[in-house]
RNA sequence: GGGCAGAUACCAGAGCGGUCAAAUGGGGCAGACUGUAAAUCUGCUGGCGUGAGCCUACGAAGGUUCGAAUCCUUCUCUGCCCA
């Protein structure tokens, strides 16, 4: 479904041109780091569409937040008229990009990496403007190279330029392992530069090195190299860690709406600031009460991601039942009383609950602990602390498993 | 190829023959308080069992012993030094 609040793209030339100058306030704005802006400024001036790079590497199949900072950057290109294109590093993915890495990557096989390319690619568009961007795969050349090749392009590399790198470093320094391979990481990126010549390069904070080679590489072509613009790392839902599928701590772009409301609720204000800044290029208000900027904040997000029906929805709901404290009348997830096991203890009916309605596993000794004695399991808000009573339920019941959990009978 | 060191639960890291399901810290989970924020406090953090207890676990496989995370052998992996 393709998000209702874009407006459409420019072509070029655009009807309403927009001067270089402003072209370059508006780009560098919310960017960590641009090298340079001079030079940006110049390749603006150049009176055609610039060639803006975004690689991505399926090695995931689903975006979340930290992805759409640089994807927001892309489009605010694209938005201004240049052409947008998304490299999907389904070569690359195979070995895993070691920046911020302080371990090797898992290997991932062809087939997984292209079917993540493919929800990746999906997802992407409701950000990007599909006709209007170029998606390329650097399997496409990479799968073509020689070995004699790969030595030519390593050959244009010094070792100690990697081993400046402070990702690299550390690991030599804690005695964790680097992989050979992972060394070619940096290379290939910027050889893909070289393949799809790029006016500029769109990337993390933590992929200047990477970008930098590739300025190196198009220098040694003959090629005008590529301005870095680097997007600050958006930080997961702790607070501390970069967002990230490993961490748990992402809001993923198809998370349903009452779900992603709900993540964006349990962030810290500190952090709430910084989403505002960075995924909807807004600055916080600081005459709001922090809990009404963070409603605001999931609310405009999920009207984002969804639509204004469902933010609207959403925030309706999260009053009902987190403000209001009214579980009767939340939109609760359904379990129907004749999918029940036999024996409706405490014990049995939790446990169907969190497999059934949220697909979570958890022990007996877990339920026990952690649910039933301490009395975060309640039944129409009665706490149920012996885990082998038994229940007779009827419908419109509401369990309650936990704060975030509960579900409705029916 | 040779020498040395190391491999402990989600992570870091104690333990070095029984009192070890394994100290401590972090993380995580649940509760109280709140704004599903922060801070703070409490409990939990291998599985089954109401419980006694049982089972599975300290890189892998064997062995010594009444008894092993702890000792021995081999293997695998990692790091450091030498070549």
């Amino acid at each position: 479904m393709p998000a209702p609040r874009l407006p459409p793209v420019l072509r070029w030339p655009t009807p309403r041109r927009v001067t270089p100058e402003a072209q370059l306030e508006a780009l560098v704005a919310g960017s960590a780091k641009v090298l340079s802006e001079k030079e940006l400024l110049g390749k603006l001036r150049l009176d055609r569409p610039l060639r803006i790079k975004l690689g991505v590497d399926p090695t995931a199949p689903d975006i979340h937040f930290g992805h759409t900072v640089a994807l927001e950057k892309l489009r605010q290109f694209q938005e201004l008229g240049h052409q947008a294109v998304l490299l999907i590093g389904d070569f690359t993915a195979t070995i895993g990009d070691p920046s911020g890495r302080s371990a090797t990557r898992p290997p991932l096989t062809r087939d997984e990496v292209l079917a993540n390319a493919k929800t990746y690619t999906e997802q992407a568009f409701k950000i990007l403007d599909r006709e209007q961007t170029e998606v390329v795969y650097n399997g496409d050349w990479f799968r073509k190279m020689s070995y004699e090749d790969v030595l030519r392009l390593n050959a244009r590399v010094t070792l100690q330029q990697m081993l400046q790198r402070e990702d690299f470093r550390t690991r030599i320094d804690s005695a964790t392992e680097v992989r050979l391979h992972e060394l070619q990481y940096p290379v290939m990126q910027g050889w893909d530069s070289v393949e799809i010549k790029a006016d500029v390069e769109i990337g993390g904070t933590d992929q200047l090195f990477n970008i930098l080679v590739g300025r190196d590489l198009q220098k040694e072509e003959g090629q005008p190299q590529q301005v870095v613009m680097l997007m600050p790392l958006l930080e997961g839902l702790d607070g501390v860690k970069k967002m990230s599928k490993s961490y748990d701590n992402y809001v993923g772009v198809n998370d349903p709406a009452q779900e992603m409301f709900g993540k964006l609720m349990s962030v810290s204000d500190d952090l709430m600031a910084r989403y505002y800044q960075l995924l909807l290029g807004e600055t916080l208000d600081p005459s709001l009460h922090p809990m009404e900027a963070k409603k605001s904040l999931a609310q405009k997000l999920t009207a984002r991601y969804h639509d204004e029906a469902a933010g609207q929805a959403a925030r309706d709901d999260w009053d009902t039942r987190f403000s209001k404290k009214d579980l009767a009348s939340s939109d609760l997830p359904e379990l129907p009383l004749t999918e029940l096991p036999a024996d409706t203890t405490v014990l049995s009916l939790s446990a169907h609950c969190f497999q059934a309605a949220f697909q979570l596993k958890k022990s007996n000794g877990e339920l026990k602990k952690q649910f039933i004695q301490p009395g975060s399991v309640q039944l129409n808000g009665t706490k149920l602390t012996d885990p082998n009573a038994p229940v007779s339920l009827s419908a419109g019941d509401i369990l309650k498993l936990s704060k975030k959990h509960a579900v409705r009978f029916i």
